[in-house]
DNA sequence: TGTACATCAGTGAACGCGCGTTCACTGATGTAC
DNA sequence: TGTACATCAGTGAACGCGCGTTCACTGATGTAC
């Protein structure tokens, strides 16, 4: 919650982590309130009692910023379905995975503000920092992988062997070698099914149809271990 | 392609209608170029050799403009899906849904501005004209459900009573009161997994994964008939 | 423990920008008799 | 077929807005000897 603030030492280096955690909690509300384009450096620093160029001491541009919100929530995502794994690893695959589906569900119903911050389009001109958006993407691919691993489920369905091949040097790429392709597999359609149902429901797309989401979700998840 | 112009009668309406259809062409650049918040009336209306303040006498406002957009998307995507199915009514159930599927990505993937404009969140302050979005979404949803009660694949997983009449009252909603609710159920999980994978893929997460994505989908489209 | 210097937070003025939208208006096109 | 009127497209001036960002600067806090 405050990665910021995680180091601090001086009282100078305490009052800065403050303030930079003060001001993106600002910027998440406005985010919540008025979507990415109601982020403003201005407005924050402002409402943070400073004048205006004064966040500059904080963040080097606005697209910085966005950075920063977007690595903490991948970070803060990966952590619910850590922990949500974590709380049921004695009991069976289906049961863990029942409460990472769960965990990963409630993360963004809970802030769907962040999740599509998440999922958001690249905005034009954002090149700079990608590599550290991939790798905080990674990192919350590489948890739901371990977590999958941990379960002990697996695929009945035979993979190709180019499929395997791809999904094998995947892995490697995120440290994750020693995961079957079978497991790689069923993370990733784990993890676009999620998406996909989580990404509608934030939209209110199911109570719009007068359907209960709760009962479709709970049948998607069953449906990933019995294929 | 050109809803606007499908009924012109006089010179006046004529030139009124390609106005309009101008200045759309010129918002859908701005969209892919720039994002949502690159659509600019002024420029639009700029751009078309106009003053500024002209545009407003074809659209009342920028969310206008925006509605317009959503809707004549859906409306794109329904008849890209509904043609795909026609193409292939008279071969297997499976591919019928084959080709409604590699329809529905196509279409995302050959115009992914449109297809986030499609799911965006909601812009704030943007509830007038719900109603016709709304109703947009419903025509593709139903054309969805169309496609697939002509498939005549079956669901093997039986419904509760309560989804199974949730689902009945839906379809009652979209006048395909005949559909069952088998088929309705397979419409929605069709619908949040073409959704999850295409939408993601479009974000490029595939392709940065080394994965490909084609060999993917096949499979998860496999997957929707036997389970 | 005290002094000299370096670092850092914050100020205030200013830049250029493009946006959505309103208003009173002109002149051209279409319509009714 | 011609005239009187209504409708409509487009103009030009103007509004208020908030934004990101740069710059030269002051004063407070921290550091080295």
């Amino acid at each position: 919650m405050h990665p910021a603030s995680s180091r601090p030492t001086t009282p100078r280096q305490r009052a800065r982590a403050t303030t930079i955690d003060d001001a993106k909690a600002i910027a998440l509300r406005q985010l919540a309130e008025g979507g990415v384009e109601a982020i403003s450096l201005k407005a924050i620093s402002l409402e943070l009692g400073l004048t205006g160029p004064a966040i500059y001491r904080y963040f080097a541009s606005r697209n910085d910023l966005l950075t920063e919100l977007i690595v903490d929530a991948y970070d803060d995502l990966a952590t619910a379905i850590g922990a949500a794994a974590s709380a049921t690893a004695t009991r069976s695959g289906a049961a863990q995975l029942d409460a990472l589906a769960d965990a990963y569900r409630g993360w963004a119903l809970g802030q769907p503000h962040r999740y599509r911050l998440l999922y958001a389009a690249p905005v034009p001109g954002y090149e700079p920092n990608a590599q550290r958006l991939v790798d905080a993407a990674n990192r919350t691919m590489a948890t739901l992988i371990d977590v999958y691993a941990q379960t002990g489920i697996s695929s009945n369905n035979p993979l190709t062997k180019r499929l395997a091949k791809q999904l094998r040097q995947w892995g490697n790429n995120h440290q994750r070698g020693s995961a079957s392709p079978d497991i790689l597999y069923l993370a990733v359609i784990t993890w676009t099914r999620l998406h996909g149902f989580v990404s509608l429901e934030i939209e209110n797309a199911f109570t719009s149809m007068g359907v209960d989401p709760d009962t479709i979700f709970r049948r998607e998840v069953d449906a990933l271990t019995t294929s």
